[in-house]
DNA sequence: TGTATCCGATACATAGTTGTATCGTAATTC
DNA sequence: GAATTACGATACAACTATGTATCGGATACA
């Protein structure tokens, strides 16, 4: 006999496998036209199911938009962490001290690295702007993904002997803000996968610039 | 008699004010509701007219999105560039090299400079990501921006002796990213205009002293 | 004062979206 | 293999927004 615990989980795999596909649909979608514009049947017919399969798991497409939020967040700071802590481990950079910062970029890069992420993080933050609780959780996504990037900031420096113009915390935030910027104006420029990369790393090699004193 | 000039002059004029109010409120709804969440009535409502003055006077909410966002860009670089004129022709400045960037935030400030500035800026930003006839504008007028920015920390360095680290073009590039991205994470913490200007200041005077050599 | 025109209000037809209620089927349990 | 449950599909009702067509009043002009 099946336990009741499995049942359930067998149950759950398939709601999961559903709830997953109409999310990754859901950020297609939002990033190709926006929350607003985004009906929940254009969700659905990407997705592959008619709106029962939707209300069957959602209550509605703010919650889904919430959750979708949650889940992009939470993955975003996960991927920085593990890099960070990879970057622990390594000790050492073999590295001219401008081009560490390549590092960075790395990091940055782990999410949003084309333009529908780029689209979808936009959109998220202009309803962050409307939204107390989403900017909350907002900001404190983006203050960890700081904090991961001061940390390597400050790994840099000790290992390469390098001196800085400001603190680390400070370099971060500049840094998340010009990527973040640089970023934008490359995806409304159209440009393919590569190019944004390309384009954001020559600004963030700029600020690396920048911080690093003489 | 009135001339027929004078006569759609006359015309013109009363049918301008209507054009303007609407757009003024078209401008604050967006802001607050985003474009696609900004019904034609909520507008008109706002505007104290109700549809039939807005379809009397545009063909689409569109259009009047389109119409809105050359206008804020125009009055932006308008700003701008008059101030930048101002500043040629007082010519010296007696400030202290670091506050000197002051001028900058002043020129920064000229718009967006509230909440629902940044706001309508963000909602025009992320159609243009979805609109290439938006982005070729938008971008159009940021690198016009940044043209007067530029030509500031050029003055600047020229009338007190400065040395810059970087090209006045890359400096007024960071400075005009970092002070949008501070702009909207201050709005997200709906802070109010004043703590606003306080936070971008901030950020602003980091940067400035990033860009200038010892 | 009569008349023509302009322009915003009103009424209406239509389309699209949402959420719910119900149904049918496939999977699961014993 | 019968019964039950789960879950997505379908059908439906209500609402909202859009755009157009028409109306009415104010204004301009002779």
């Amino acid at each position: 006999m099946r336990s009741m615990v499995d049942s359930e989980v067998t149950s759950t795999r398939s709601r999961e496998r559903t709830r997953q596909r109409l999310l990754d649909a859901a950020a297609q979608v939002f990033a190709e036209v926006g929350l607003d514009a985004a009906s929940v049947e254009a969700i659905c017919d990407r997705a592959g199911f008619t709106r029962g399969a939707f209300y069957s798991n959602f209550e509605t497409k703010d919650e889904l938009f919430l959750e979708l939020s949650g889940l992009v967040a939470t993955e975003r700071v996960a991927a920085v962490r593990s890099r960070v802590g990879e970057l622990e481990q390594e000790g050492g950079f073999d590295l001219t001290p401008t081009d560490a910062f390549a590092i960075i970029e790395q990091v940055l890069d782990l999410s949003a690295d084309d333009r529908l992420g780029v689209l979808l993080m936009s959109e998220i933050r202009i309803h962050a702007l409307r939204n107390p609780d989403l900017a909350a959780a907002y900001l404190e996504q983006e203050a960890e993904m700081q904090r991961g990037v001061a940390q390597i900031v400050a790994d840099i420096g000790r290992a390469k002997g390098i001196r800085f113009r400001v603190t680390a915390d400070e370099a971060a935030r500049i840094m998340l803000l010009v990527w973040e910027g640089a970023a934008v104006r490359a995806a409304m420029g159209g440009v393919d996968a590569e190019e944004l990369r390309r384009r954001t790393s020559t600004e963030l090699a700029l600020v690396a610039q920048l911080t690093i004193a003489d």
